[in-house]
DNA sequence: ACTTCTCCTGAATCGGCGT
DNA sequence: AACGCCGATTCAGGAGAAG
């Protein structure tokens, strides 16, 4: 088990404490065998950065599917049984959640992921717990169980939600990744995956499907890929068969997986164990601009990569403008930066004046975004 | 106005009538004018087949948003989408649904659309007044708005909630219909299908779009047509500019609008005055479009089939690529997709990426694109 | 007549940093 | 905390003009 101090350390805040004895140091890479909202109680306030959430689908409701057909349900009874199960589902999800967004960095996201029956509870209550919903995110499954009975559509999809722990929060989002990863279209909040089968799904001793409802990796590579950065701590408080934790380390996260039941503990040690990391050059993920450094226009002016006096034009060439020694530009009689002209020329609210003004070079026009990336490339 | 007389009557049960001027025959394919909790009151219990409710979402927006050439979103700021609280919210749910749950017959059902803003509210207290959940419906727009500050993912679809009024109930679902609807296959949960516009917008007399939020007839067409009979009276207590009424005279269904807002009421009228019923040529793009799905690389990377780090090479070797982890590839310095990179080595203005690029196997190249072939091939 | 190009628009909870 | 500046950011489809 490896051991990192957590970045964040306990405030003591208004939330009570719901254990005494709390961990010094954040344990990941590891599986805590346990209850979810013990262990959980276990661990420091924010100190993880991401939680993905599989929780069970409410047990109750599915007892109810495997009453014999035909067989008469007292309707009372039957309401009351409803309304017991889905108030101590909600009971449940609201304890959980409670301590998981104590657990969580302020820049951190949650993701929880559900069908029909339970979702609309979770999403209510992650809203009433003033998380902030980012997107819901639909899995369409490529091969989904038919409806055998003719009775309904096919139920061929399951619903995410992603949230982040307020409005302001400064959540991670790799949109050039997940840009490239949908041949540079921005990626959709539907996403066609297929079940987990095959090779992937995990046995137990016998050969049989380990776990009933095991997650595709191919789901937790997009989520980690898009909402984590390398050596991010991910906390999966129902890991199963830990598709969490195997994803997690071929990307270079950490991982805290939780689980209950002892069979799956082990499925999934073996299975983590036999899981290779990436190596760091195949980690790499398209570099959003904004994380770039700076380049100030002014610097490419000092440098002389586009030396004062020379000339600036818009790609259809409407407009004509002169640089400055200051880095600043001049055209039609006002004066300023790159991005302030480029807007007042349009009579835009905003321009980008990097990719606005374009230089001549060998008669063919080529934006200052252009030369910026060489002087990049330079350093 | 025609009147037919409610199949069933009144029984006089637990709730309280919230009106005591009830109105004593179903007034059908008719708009009433009014709030829809006090029109749906005067309604007599248990008289309608289907009921498809469009409520408002509740969005929340905050400042204006820009696009990136610089014009404005035109934003859903209307009055009647602006609620206090979340709890308002709740309370307005809770009481058009029990109005709505005291109208439909006992074989009913309820369809309700939202977004992430306000669906888990809706689906949490559909579940608390007894409401029993049929499926929920994914409609993935073809063309949604994109996302235009990379912030999120492309929040490209809404969710349909279809209802019975408890788990015995024996409602309509025309399973051959939406079978023979979708090439013979199960019809799905998630359904493809192009937002609103072009001709099928409403204009108002300025030739302005008449409501913000107007649905596709072709949502409506598949509601109807897989949940209600020739002659069921359905009830849309959000009318708006009158979808739900113009799709089910089209199809020879019964109507009732409620709307509030005049100007609605009087585009509803006309548009579905000018609709025949059983003119189905404005129902040409309700079916999938059934074209080879677009595979994009980096589906490949996710599921293993090109894991991160291996190498790519062009048929003569002369160029050998490294593939990231979000489906992009790095050669010679520069990281794009495998058609920008393989376009930027050849010195060509574009590049099929697909048969550009190789993987080797056994010895012997073989093209990407064979692997999309075979990934296709196991969907 | 046919193609190509430009412009417009759609239920959207759509920045970050330094001063 | 408020303000101001830098500068990052879009997909599909329809309509109508232009070639």
């Amino acid at each position: 088990m490896n051991m990192i101090a957590p970045v964040t350390e306990s405030l003591g805040r208004s939330r009570p404490r719901t254990s005494p004895k709390k961990v010094k140091e954040l344990p990941v890479d590891t599986i805590l065998e346990g209850d979810c909202i013990a262990e959980m109680a276990r661990l420091p306030d924010k100190s993880v950065d991401m939680i993905f959430a599989d929780p069970p689908y409410n047990l109750q409701l599915q007892g109810d599917l495997f009453r014999p057909e035909g067989g008469r349900v007292d309707a009372v009874d039957d309401d009351w049984d409803k309304f017991e199960s889905l108030q101590t589902y909600d009971d449940f999800t609201r304890e959980w959640l409670a301590e998981a967004r104590r657990i969580l960095k302020d820049d951190g996201t949650i993701w929880v992921i559900g069908s029909y029956h339970n979702i609309y509870r979770v999403g209510s209550i992650l809203q009433d717990a003033d998380f902030w919903i980012l997107n819901d995110i639909v899995w369409r499954k490529a091969n989904p169980m038919p409806n055998f009975r003719g009775t309904r559509f096919t139920n061929a999809h399951e619903t995410l939600i992603w949230c982040a722990k307020d409005g302001q929060a400064k959540y991670t989002f790799n949109y050039r990744a997940m840009k490239a990863l949908n041949d540079d279209l921005q990626m959709r909040s539907d996403w066609l995956l297929p079940i987990c089968g095959g090779g992937e799904r995990a046995k137990d001793e016998n050969g049989e499907k380990a776990h009933p409802t095991q997650k595709p990796e191919s789901l937790l590579y997009r989520i980690l890929l898009a909402c984590t950065k390398p050596g991010d701590v991910v906390l999966d408080p129902f890991f199963g068969t830990g598709t969490t934790g195997a994803v997690a380390r071929r990307l270079g996260r950490k991982w805290i997986g939780i689980e209950r039941e002892r069979k799956y503990v082990k499925v999934a040690r073996n299975r983590i164990d036999a899981t290779l990391p990436l190596d760091e050059s195949a980690m790499t993920v398209m570099a959003d601009k904004r994380s770039a450094p700076r380049v100030a226009f002014g610097l490419l002016v000092e440098s002389g990569m586009v030396p004062a006096g020379s000339k600036l034009t818009d790609s259809k060439r409407r407009w004509t403008a002169n640089v400055n020694a200051d880095g600043s530009i001049s055209c039609d009689g006002q004066a300023g930066s790159i991005h302030k002209i480029g807007a007042a020329l349009q009579g835009a609210p905003s321009c980008n004046g990097w990719t606005f003004w374009h230089v001549e070079e060998a008669g063919k026009l080529q934006p200052i975004d252009a030369l910026r990336q060489k002087h990049l490339a330079a350093l």
